[in-house]
DNA sequence: GATCATCACTTGTGATTCGCAAGTTAACTC
DNA sequence: GAGTTAACTTGCGAATCACAAGTGATGATC
């Protein structure tokens, strides 16, 4: 995702120049679905990021300050990504994608109880989710 | 937007793989916001597309069933490019965007009036929006 | 009805970014 | 202290991008 110079003051323009690209909201679905928190965890995702892309987004979205990278306590080779909270606001999108997805994907690999609770309740998965991620990282 | 092969069977993936570029629901927003339905109207953006990218971004969306071309019945010269109600499943998604865009900017361009109604009844806007876009097209 | 303008592209070119593979550095393990 | 692991960085060819210029069909003007 190329270069960061504002190219309007539309609110969906400046969106999509943080996360508008293929890559960067597979990297926060990854945080807020599978809980993944550490370079490693990306890079294993079923799409298969490459490591200099995968460096190069993970610096993005901390000087966005949509994600904040921490030192593992428990192994100082590791870092943490953790999401802020304005990370945190991108859940509705990610929910909306996966609707949208779900929907229109004839082969789609999500559940369908997954799907049925999207379709139902999108307020209280948003929830859910928020407060899953929340108890772990701060914003 | 690169390759159109199959990185996962993710709904977020299906769903960034048509959408999941800079331009892309950038022309989407166009047609939602603006009811931009020409070429030369989606060119004339404010952020200013590259007429190749334009061309590959309609046909990409066009091949995806997200948008519909027809010829204007008034002018042999032009096209009309117009939501399909796949297309119009992605409102949500650009009403999130404009959503968390316009609040995580500090200096954005949106109205307060658009912001607080987006905040307050997000799904009146998304129908508004809708119902608006399926007078003009059909899906 | 010949000329000029408009519309929706297409083509060419150089710069940027991507994907892939290999290398680097620091920190843990044994 | 030798080997392994984690998080990158580097190099390189291929793909994509932005920018500018052209193309061909249609429509408007004189």
């Amino acid at each position: 995702m190329p270069p960061s110079h504002r190219r309007s003051d539309c609110p969906i323009t400046f969106c999509l120049e943080l996360v508008g690209d293929r890559w960067t909201m597979l990297v926060i679905r990854d945080m807020v679905m599978f809980g993944a928190q550490r370079f490693s965890e990306f890079q294993s995702g079923t799409e298969g990021i490459a490591t200099n892309v995968l460096s190069d987004r993970l610096q993005r979205l901390t000087e966005g300050g949509i994600v904040v990278c921490s030192a593992d306590p428990d192994d100082g080779r590791r870092k943490l990504y953790r999401l802020t909270h304005k990370g945190l606001d991108l859940v509705p999108i990610l929910i909306d994608l996966a609707r949208w997805g779900a929907t229109h994907d004839p082969h789609t690999g999500i559940s369908v109880e997954f799907k049925n609770r999207v379709e139902n309740d999108r307020d209280g998965v948003i929830a859910a989710l928020r407060a899953q991620l929340e108890s772990l990282g701060h914003g």
